[in-house]
Parts: C-alpha cells; sequence; structure tokens
DNA sequence: TGTATTGGATACACAAACGTATTGAACTGC
DNA sequence: GCAGTTCAATACGTTTGTGTATCCAATACA
C-alpha cells in the first residue's frame, strides 16, 4: 500500500512544491534551478530528469496551481450559493477561501502576470485561465442574485471584472501595509455601496 | 555652451534610462548589468563607475522615477483642480496625464511592488512615495469637492485609496485583455456610480 | 534470486554574469 | 601646450548557473 520512495510523480510534486516556495520568495528570474532543488530536497539530477528547463517547469507551475484553483472554486461553488448571506459575502468568501496563503498567492500570480504582459504565449494561458475563473464567479453572482429576486444594472460579467480589479488591487495595498489596510477593508468598505446602486429588487 | 560629451550626470542619466527600458523588457532579476549597458551605449566600465551594483541602480531609479512622478503632480494638480469638469474626470485625467507610458510604467512599478514585498526597506520606501502619491490625490479631492460644495460619507483618503485600487487591478486587466477591457473602461463604468453613492450636495 | 529498468546523484564541460584592476582618452586649470 | 585629473573602455579572474553524460541504488519483473 505504500507508495513507492522513489515516484516520477512524487518528485515532480515535490519539485513543483519547491518551486512555488522559491518563486515567492526571489521571483520566476531570480530564483536558480538550484534553489528550487535545494528547497525540494533534490539535486539538479531529478530536476533535469523530470523538466526540461525552468520555462518548462514555471508552465507546469502555472497548469498546477491553475487547475488546483479551479478545483477548489468548484468544489465551494455550490454552498455557497445556496448557504444564507449576502451575495457580497459569498463573493468574497470564495476569493479568499479558494486561496490558501494570500501573500505566498499574490506573489506567484503577480509574477505570473508580469510574465505574461511580456510573452504573448503566456498571456494566452493566463487570459484563459482567467476567464473560467470569471465565468465561475459570474455564475455565482447570477445564482445568488436570481435566488434573491434582485437584477442588475450592469452584465454581471463587468460586475465580476470590477470586483476582481478592487480585489487585486486592494490585496496589493494590504500587503503593503497590513496595519493601515487589514485585509478585505476596502471591499467591505465600498463594494456594499456599488451593489447597493447597481441592484434593484425585480418587482 | 555645449555640455561636455563626457559628464557624470549625463552619463547616470542614459544608464538610468537604459535600466527604466530594460527592468520594463526583462525585469530587475532578469536583466543583467550588461544588457543594461548595451541599452545605454556603454561598457560596464562605466556602470560600475557610477552605480556600486545593479541593487544600487534599482534604489536610484526608484528614486528618480518617484521623484518625477510626484513633480509632474504637483504641476498638474493647480490646473486640474480649477478647470471645470467632473471630479472623475480630474482624478483619472491625472492618473493618466502624469503617466507617460501605461505599459511601462505599469511593469515597472509592479515590480517595484514585488521587490517591496520581499524586502522591508524597500517596502518603506515605497510606502512612503504611495503615501504622497495619494495624500496629491486627496488634496485634489478635497479642493474640488469643496468647490463644488459636496460632501462625502467617506473620508477622501479611503475614496483615494478605492480609486487607486480600482485603478491598479483595472489597468492589469486593459494591458491583459486591451481589446477586451480598453484602458479606463472599468474606472468609468463603476466610478461614477461610487461618487454618487458617497457624495450628497452640502446644503 | 537474478536481471532489467527506472530515477536520482555525481561529475564534468561550458556559458553567463559579476566585480576589479589597469589602461587610455578627453576634459581641467595652469 | 602641458601636467593633472576624470571617466569610460578594456582586460582579467572569479563566481554562479546551466545542461549533459555517467554512475549507482532502488524498484520491477522474471
Amino acid at each position: 500500500m505504500e507508495p513507492p520512495k522513489r515516484s516520477r510523480t512524487a518528485t515532480r510534486a515535490r519539485l513543483l512544491a519547491g518551486a512555488l516556495e522559491v518563486f515567492a520568495e526571489r521571483g520566476f528570474a531570480g530564483a536558480s534551478v538550484e534553489d528550487i532543488c535545494d528547497q525540494a530536497g533534490f539535486t539538479r539530477g531529478a530536476f533535469y530528469s523530470n523538466f526540461g528547463s525552468k520555462d518548462e517547469l514555471v508552465l507546469a507551475l502555472f497548469q498546477a496551481t491553475t487547475d488546483r484553483l479551479l478545483e477548489q472554486i468548484e468544489a465551494l461553488l455550490p454552498d455557497l450559493a445556496t448557504q444564507p448571506g449576502t451575495l457580497l459575502d459569498a463573493v468574497l468568501g470564495l476569493l479568499d477561501e479558494a486561496i490558501g496563503d494570500q501573500r505566498q498567492w499574490h506573489l506567484i500570480s503577480t509574477e505570473f502576470t508580469l510574465h505574461a504582459l511580456r510573452n504573448p504565449e503566456a498571456a494566452r494561458a493566463l487570459n484563459e485561465q482567467r476567464a473560467m475563473f470569471r465565468a465561475s464567479l459570474t455564475r455565482l453572482v447570477e445564482e445568488i442574485s436570481a435566488a434573491s429576486d434582485v437584477t442588475f444594472s450592469v452584465p454581471p460579467e463587468l460586475f465580476v471584472r470590477l470586483i476582481i480589479a478592487l480585489h487585486e488591487g486592494a490585496r496589493s495595498q494590504s500587503l503593503l501595509e497590513p496595519t493601515k489596510v487589514p485585509a478585505g477593508s476596502l471591499e467591505h468598505a465600498f463594494l456594499p455601496i456599488v451593489l447597493d446602486a447597481v441592484s434593484q429588487p425585480s418587482h
């Protein structure tokens, strides 16, 4: 029953986990292959046996984290859609709960975004992932608003873009000044206002 | 009257300009000292004659761009505060006009932010700069709202934080998907709503 | 149990980047 | 014009990182 001590998938996983850690600390460009191997407890031999290059690892890491995130979201959606509470709580809850370590996630995802802004190939992949992410959020918004008999004066898709923009901008401020801007404070201060302004009871 | 072909300040300036370019393209960590020198038309000799290390250059570049930005803002403020137009136009105008190349600025400033999130020293410098930036914006908001006899139900400082968060998040989306999210579209879609909701005529 | 295969460690060759020491040319003031 | 000085170029040694080739241990299988 014990999984073999040396399985390809296990070392790949440990290398990916190590890369996540190291990339968050030093960035994609700042991290050497050796750094990643150290973190994962391997030597470069293991690395090159599993990946062709650092770029290939970055791509694999992106896919892995992306898949995991979308999975987690799909798992959380049904609960949030049906459970009591405001639309806002549901949406913000999803954004937070689907992510483990906010700081690490922000660092990595910003790193990915920068990479994408410089690399059309990566931009396509990232935009695809973000589109799916927005689709999930949009679905959540639509379900909840339907259940509570409200309609929006703006397309939900656009509203979701707003939430994401605000959330990302706010997270950046929170991480830079944790004491002055507690996590979530900006969202909680303004999203209710927006929500109130764009929603109307349907009868 | 001709400035000497070889002045310390001139080569420093060219190196800083080159660094801006190269850092935007490859990031701080991804750019080598030689890359920067190539871009500026020098060899590494010139570099090490002017800077102690790449880190020192990054710091100098941060100071230079910061100073220039705050200068530009101070120059624009009086006009915007007095000229006709909505508060929103003034604020968004300031954010856009003070910045030359949106894409380059976003890349560099994101790069700085990431650097700050990993480096307490840099975080202090960045937060200081951002505080001054917010102070300018806050002043603009207060002046215009006073001139048009409106008061806010939220502190202007907080409102400014919202604008910045939204603006940065939105810019990220615009740069990733220029066709689907034209520059400024998110801000123009939602800021009027927020502004309307939090402001009330003072009599 | 013995043999084959798989997967990671070790060793090596090479390239890229750094930082310094030295050189030479262009300005400075005399 | 002529020293003295300044500043960037060149040349050099060192470090750091990459990728490959080989070796060795652990697993799979007969």
